[in-house]
RNA sequence: GGGCGCUUAGCUCAGGUGGUCAGAGCAGCUGGCUUACAACCAGCAGGUCGGGGGUUCGAGUCCCUCAGCGCCCA
């Protein structure tokens, strides 16, 4: 036992000593009624660090500190989500590249030194030889923070999103749903962004108030021959007047009296002359604009809806880069009453980005006279891919979707079976599923993903058949069609007529992040090893993830297992700034971790972190943090203290037990942490980490102002007599007690205070039970006594004597229970109040008089 | 527009099933080198628990309503 402890180095010290000594290791010889096992969320690898990862991690870590200690085997995985957009980004600006999958792959390829000013294109495999490069640097930098923070997870277990593991079970469970008919290819209009030139699917949107104005357009009504019925005519109001050529009906709400006559009749575009008819559909909001819409291919996603359900023809304008396209005017499903001058008004816009186009058909409209009015100003929400930076266009593409809508009632079903803490979250769950409009999207028009395991045969005249996909046999698994082969052909058939080709897309993020417990699992690979950690016990995670992540992972384990993924979902607030404003990097007020590690210490960190309560967002408050360091520290001292009057003088500490705590006093503080005790794993059985953290350390603060102070004169006397004996080994029990409430919070303090008197790790002994310390004790008796001692330091105060003060005469009137523990425990009393002569007395009126002694 | 959460001392927050629940820590103030701890200790002061209404013998604690803040979804 050092004669001045101290936190410094005790991260460094016990992090590698647990790594040396496997504290952590997963037994997987324990039956499954005995594993605890978590899917911790891998967080994103895109190169920065956040306190919000300390936070929710920690919150994690005390959890199944408290299992490990109660006995479970803990299987607490770590995995790295590299895969995806964020490292792509990330690659393209680090280095200074684009990936062009074009090229093909370049021998003596070596990133540029210094980025360049416009990006270097490379191919596909050098692209993802970077990402992977760059992600397991970046990954040691999360791990070297998750070991500073104490984190028991069992480094064995890693996995990364893009690794084979997640690739073979990403692929492995494409094809299961491919072949349940879960999985399915369309041609369908698809949310997609312009600037990363993929699409994304309704988890990943949101809505941004945007400018923008409604123009008030003129539509020629028709008669049965389909021609121009005299003036008649009908005006829409539109945000977009660039789709205008992409019109393919008008809609009003089918009880709006003004529309009512024109249902089943034809209007015609203005410029282009394209008979389109008028419908009633129950989405048309008669407050809105004009109270009728166009119909466009596609302007949002309402379009989409009336498109479906009202069978409507596709004309598609704007191409994937965003400029508007060149269009068959007359042929080809694009009517016209005159083909010459729709092409002619067209050619204005073909090619133009739908900014442009827009202020160009403006223009045209305005010259026709069918634009009436002015544009009105508005703002209105706008749909944005979440990472992107201009409006999403919807636009027809191949995608593969998986099938959720049938799935609606299963996954509600689900979400009321999973446990939720905070039992309120499960409402966001709730709103999400019974929100859903479409099926999933999982193809991401990007490069470094995980692939999907499929080539489709060319025919002989070359046309590619994506009716009939080839998949691989499992065995063959992970696959990545740009490379491999289909059975049944050879290398020299890719893209020649019957031949075959690769399907060039990877799947979404959440494709393969929503199989963490399968890939975590070891599902198929080790099914050992599956058979006992899924379904898994615990889902931590954030608020802002219930709908992408959380969700996803529900669906996945409901298609592929029939069950729930977990029994229990625990969900973690988010971290504000200090000055309760959400962190973002546009804003520049993101904390990072590693500088309030080495400014408090991990214990320190880590206790401001479990004093935030399940799902409450929580500020960075380094004040919490000095807090911690504090009682750290006291722990350091507290525990010097106790060891110092427990030990023998050749440092062994005599295992006297529970027999030995003869005193009232002492078996009223034993009493008193036995139901702390009690109440901390019942906190923690419900998840509440932060309830059994508040509990221990008011119990230990007052342990220290009152029960030690009170205790030293004996604790300091002489070792046979039974009052010394008593106080040793209720010191001894209560310490030990005390450092395995705390040890799932600050680790490496209670590690460095158990190693000086005990073998083996705190974080493998037992937790503690009321069992243990269940003297018959009275806790009254201490509260009582306390009372009185707080009293007579009062007087001293308020006397503005020293705490050594000596006090001549102290009297105590109260009722029989006061004067009972008074009589049992008086002797402490005097000795820690300096109390000369003890007077006490019953009495209806309670109180304590202090005659201090002169100076 | 819908859903959820929050509103308790200057600040950050606790207050499981309604009855010493009006609390803690920080900050503030006043004292004390007390042999575990001056990176410490002792003590003091601080609020009509967002407004209004209701249920009840009794409500931060349950119900309704209003206001403000935040998040999610339209």
């Amino acid at each position: 036992m050092p004669d001045k402890p101290a936190l410094e180095g005790l991260e460094a010290k016990w992090s590698s000593r647990w790594d040396d000594e496997g504290t952590y290791a997963f037994d997987r010889g324990a039956p499954r009624e005995r594993v605890f096992s978590i899917d911790t969320p891998p967080p994103t690898v895109s190169g920065s660090l956040h306190v919000g990862h300390v936070f929710s991690y920690t919150h994690t870590d005390a959890v199944a500190r408290y299992q490990r200690m109660s006995g479970k085997a803990v299987f607490y995985p770590m995995g790295w989500d590299d895969n995806g957009l964020p490292t792509e980004r990330r690659v393209q600006n680090y280095y200074g590249v684009r990936c062009d999958p074009a090229l093909p792959r370049d021998p003596a390829f070596a990133p540029p030194a210094e980025p360049a000013r416009d990006p270097v294109p490379v191919s596909r495999p050098d692209f993802v030889e970077l990402c992977l490069a760059l992600t397991a640097e970046d990954e040691r930098a999360f791990e070297h923070l998750w070991r500073t923070l104490g984190l028991s997870v069992d480094w064995h277990h890693t996995y990364t999103t893009i690794g084979d593991r997640a690739q073979r079970a990403s692929q492995r469970s494409f094809l299961h749903l491919l072949a349940g008919g879960h999985a399915y290819q369309q041609v369908a209009p698809t949310l997609w962004d312009v600037d990363f030139a993929t699409a994304v699917s309704q988890a990943e949107l949101e809505d941004r108030e945007r400018p923008g104005a409604y123009h008030r357009l003129r539509f020629r009504c028709l008669d049965a021959g389909g021609q121009p019925d005299g003036d008649a005519h009908v005006d829409i109001e539109t945000t977009r007047p660039e789709l205008l050529p992409a019109c393919v009906a008008l809609v009003a709400h089918p009880d709006d009296q003004r529309y009512a006559p024109l249902f089943g009749t034809s209007v015609a575009t203005p410029l282009f002359g394209v008979p389109v008819p008028v419908l009633g559909h129950p989405l048309a909001d008669p407050e809105k604009g004009s109270g009728i819409a166009m119909v466009c291919t596609f302007g949002d996603t309402t379009d989409v809806v009336w498109w479906r359900e009202l069978d409507l023809p596709t004309r598609t304008v704007v191409g994937r880069d965003g400029r508007l396209e060149p269009v068959p005017w007359g042929r080809d499903g694009w009517p016209s009453a005159d083909p010459a001058a729709a092409a002619a008004a067209y050619d204005e816009l073909a090619g133009r980005t739908v900014r442009q186009a827009q202020t160009r058909i403006v223009e045209l409209l305005a010259g026709s006279g069918d634009l009436i009015g002015e544009p009105r100003p508005i703002t209105h929400p706008v749909k944005f891919f979440e990472k992107g930076e201009r409006p999403l266009e919807i636009v027809s593409s191949r995608q593969w979707f998986v099938r959720t809508q049938p799935l609606r009632e299963r996954l509600l079903a689900r979400g009321d079976e999973l446990r939720w803490h905070p039992a309120y979250m499960a409402h966001r769950y709730r709103a999400w599923v019974e929100g859903l409009t479409g099926d999933w999207n999982i193809s991401r028009q990007r490069f470094f993903g995980v692939p999907f395991p499929v080539w489709y045969p060319v025919g002989a005249d070359g046309t590619i058949d994506y009716d009939r996909p080839l998949t691989p046999d499992e065995s063959r698994l992970p696959v990545d069609p740009s490379v491999d082969v289909p059975d049944g052909y050879d290398g020299s058939q890719r893209g020649r007529p019957g031949g075959f080709v690769g399907d060039p897309d990877v799947m979404d993020t959440w494709a393969t992040s929503s199989l963490t417990p399968q890939i975590a699992g070891g599902w198929e690979d080790d099914p050992e090893l599956f058979s006992r950690v899924f379904p898994m016990d615990l889902r931590p995670q954030g608020h802002d993830i219930i709908r992408t992540w959380l969700f996803s992972t529900v669906v996945r384990a409901e298609l592929e297992h029939g069950s729930l993924p977990w029994s229990d979902t625990a969900i973690s607030g988010w971290v504000l700034d200090p000055d309760r404003k959400k962190m973002s990097k546009s804003k520049g007020n993101v904390v990072t971790p590693l500088p309030l590690l080495e400014r408090h210490g991990a214990d320190a960190v880590r206790y401001w972190a479990a004093s935030g309560r399940p799902g409450t967002d929580t500020a960075v408050d380094e004040g919490q943090m000095k807090v911690g360091r504090r009682l750290a520290i006291k722990v350091l001292n507290a525990s010097r203290f106790v060891l110092g009057r427990v030990a023998g003088t050749d440092g062994s500490v005599p295992d006297a037990g529970l027999a030995a705590v003869t005193e009232p006093l002492d078996r009223a503080m034993l009493a008193r942490l036995a139901s702390v005790v009690g109440e901390a794993t019942v906190a923690f059985d419900g998840f509440d980490y932060a309830r059994a953290l508040e509990r221990t350390e008011a119990f230990f603060w007052s342990f220290c102002d009152d029960y030690l102070e009170l205790v030293k004169g004996r604790a300091y006397g002489d070792g046979d007599s039974p009052a010394t004996s008593s106080a040793r080994a209720a010191l001894a029990l209560a310490l030990s007690v005390q450092l395995r409430l705390f040890a799932p919070f600050l680790p490496f303090v209670t590690e460095e205070v158990w190693s000086w008197w005990r073998t083996g790790s705190v974080h493998r002994a037992g937790w503690p039970s009321a069992d243990e310390i269940a003297a018959d004790g009275e806790p009254a008796v201490l509260d009582a006594v306390a009372g009185v001692l707080a009293a007579v330091r009062r007087a001293k105060t308020s006397a503005k004597r020293s705490m050594r003060a000596p006090v001549a005469r102290c009297t105590v009137t109260g009722d029989a229970a006061l004067s009972g523990a008074l009589a049992v425990a008086g002797t402490d009393l005097r000795d820690a109040g300096g109390i000369e002569e003890l007077v006490v007395l019953e009495g209806t009126e309670p109180g304590v008089e202090v005659e201090l002694a002169p100076e």
